[in-house]
DNA sequence: TTAGGGTTAG
């Protein structure tokens, strides 16, 4: 009503009242009506602008908005203010528009804006995905308050600069600065990133001094922070202490999540089916991600059962039609020796993606059906599905299996001469296995030979253990040369080549080798080469 | 003015 009266009295020209006007109808969501009044004013200030910039960007207009921005800006006779640009910054987000940004970004350092916004600069530079030109600006600033670290550290955490998070994170406790939630919540989840424990529990001490603890946008960030470092039992532990109003709210499904995939990565899967089991049995639907979390931990353990009884709750619920959910079913079957089913997953996806065709791909090789492997690579290639390096770890270790020696070779000179891909070390080792295994051995060390990377612990032991399928003394020696030049302390090498030299008769090189293991400290612990922690821990006597 | 956490293939 009072509306109209303005209308029929034409006072929407007033500035005053046209400015309310553009206000009131970006307000209700009636953005026509604005553009109305507000191209009817001949006489614009910057209230008016703004109003009509915040509208247009509130209705998500995000185009519109900075075209009036830029009217504004060049032919609008007025002065832009720090809210004009407070206002354009979600629209420069949203088109992810860094043109813009250093445009802005230049009339903010000429002349002299509060760290509000300066600030937000740095916001929007690390959301159009330029933490380098955001961690510049913060540089630049002459008095960077707590907020200016906090929107930095998260903007790096966004673009995955954890290392530069953490620090930050230490020049923060260095200088003794206020920290604030926000820069411990993108410390917390750049620890977890990194793996990083130590940091990760000295970020811990912080958010106790103070007394950020008790805060809900902490705690989720802390229990991933320990699950992702391994300290499963510690943030099992604030997991279950979570309690009050707020802190069980915040106990959701994406914490059950966390903890389902913390034990699945850990190999710790009867933990992580018995968590989504609690979970379901706590009142929590499972989702998406957790199905998908916690098949692998099923894989692990072939349990087949529960494998199909979790395929049942995932056709119940209708995630069938994501792409992520099959494949990471098809994965699990053919790890439990189902590649019946694993097919029947697989045929029935709509809109097969190279991941599907890759997990059916190592499907096969997996369960040591090289020609099923060779057949289906190729009608991969007819179906133009994209061939990437995983294709060809699947493919090549296919062949190796079989032993289909020729087709090993040709799909590894296709790999570059169709596919423009550069073999990896993975390549390289599984033709050394490939050919090794045939005893090309002339070829197999030419092939190292040519290789443009350091061959790896993994290309030399599989070059040994060919050596001992044929009995070949001479290059077992070059491969244990190397070998132990890599990996000093595994013994598990030394025992290889100690039976080549058996088999082969000869016992005084048998001998004289174990006098050198323990000579140079390498304790004969038998039957654990398998065990992984071996490689990295030698066990040294004394 | 800053603000979290979960996901598939070798």
């Amino acid at each position: 009503m009072v509306k109209n009266d303005v209308l029929e009295r034409g006072l929407e020209c007033d500035v005053f009242i046209g400015a309310g006007l553009v206000d009131l109808y970006c307000k209700c969501g009636r953005l026509g009506d604005a553009r109305n009044v507000f191209d009817k004013m001949w006489d614009k200030d910057v209230a008016v602008w703004n109003a009509m910039v915040a509208g247009l960007s509130q209705s998500l207009e995000f185009g519109e908005a900075v075209e009036v921005f830029r009217s504004m800006w060049m032919c609008g006779g007025v002065e832009v203010n720090s809210v004009s640009l407070l206002n354009l910054f979600p629209a420069i987000c949203k088109l992810s528009s860094v043109g813009l940004c250093k445009c802005v970004h230049g009339y903010v350092i000429r002349r002299l804006f509060p760290n509000s916004v300066v600030n937000g600069l740095i916001d929007v530079y690390s959301k159009c995905g330029r933490p380098d030109l955001a961690y510049r600006v913060f540089e630049l600033m002459h008095e960077p308050d707590d907020v200016s670290w906090g929107t930095l550290m998260a903007g790096l955490a966004l673009n995955g600069c954890h290392n530069e998070v953490l620090e930050l994170f230490d020049q923060m406790m260095n200088y003794r600065l206020n920290v604030n939630i926000v820069s411990v919540v993108s410390a917390l989840s750049a620890a977890g990133e990194t793996k990083d424990l130590k940091k990760g529990k000295m970020i811990h001490e912080c958010v106790k001094k103070n007394k950020f603890d008790s805060d809900i946008r902490v705690s989720t960030p802390l229990i991933t922070m320990y699950a992702k470092c391994g300290e499963l039992e510690k943030a099992l532990d604030l997991f279950h202490k979570l309690s009050g109003k707020d802190m069980v709210a915040c106990k959701d499904h994406v914490l059950w999540n966390v903890m389902i995939s913390a034990y699945t990565r850990h190999g710790r899967s009867q933990e992580s089916i018995s968590t989504f089991h609690q979970m379901k049995s706590n009142g929590f639907s499972p989702g998406l991600v957790t199905f998908v979390s916690v098949l692998p931990a099923v894989a692990y353990l072939a349990a087949i059962k529960e494998g199909t009884s979790l395929h049942g709750e995932i056709i119940r619920m209708g995630f069938l039609s994501h792409n992520t959910v099959c494949n990471t079913l098809i994965d699990m079957y053919s790890k439990c020796g189902r590649l019946d089913y694993a097919e029947l997953v697989f045929n029935e996806i709509n809109d097969k993606d190279n991941v599907s065709w890759n997990v059916m791909l190592a499907g096969y090789a997996l369960n040591g059906l090289g020609d099923c492997a060779f057949d289906f690579f190729t009608l991969m290639q007819e179906n133009l599905v994209e061939i990437d390096p995983v294709s060809f770890v699947s493919v090549l270790s296919a062949c190796r299996h079989a032993g289909l020696v020729n087709e090993g070779k040709r799909v590894f000179a296709l790999m570059k001469e169709k596919h423009n891909i550069e073999p990896k070390l993975e390549h390289y080792a599984c033709m050394v296995d490939l050919l090794g295994r045939a005893g090309l051995f002339d070829e197999t060390l030419q092939l190292i030979e040519s290789m443009p990377m350091e061959p790896d612990a993994g290309v030399w032991g599989g070059l040994l253990g060919a050596c001992q399928m044929h009995s070949n003394v001479k290059v077992a020696e070059l491969a244990l040369d190397n070998l132990v030049k890599l990996e000093p302390g595994n013994q598990a090498h030394y025992v290889v080549l100690s039976s080549i030299y058996a088999e082969s008769g000869r016992w005084a090189d048998a001998k004289s080798l174990r006098m050198k293991m323990s000579e140079s400290g390498v304790k004969k612990t038998p039957g654990r080469s398998w065990v992984n922690e071996n490689r990295d821990l030698p066990v040294l006597e004394g």
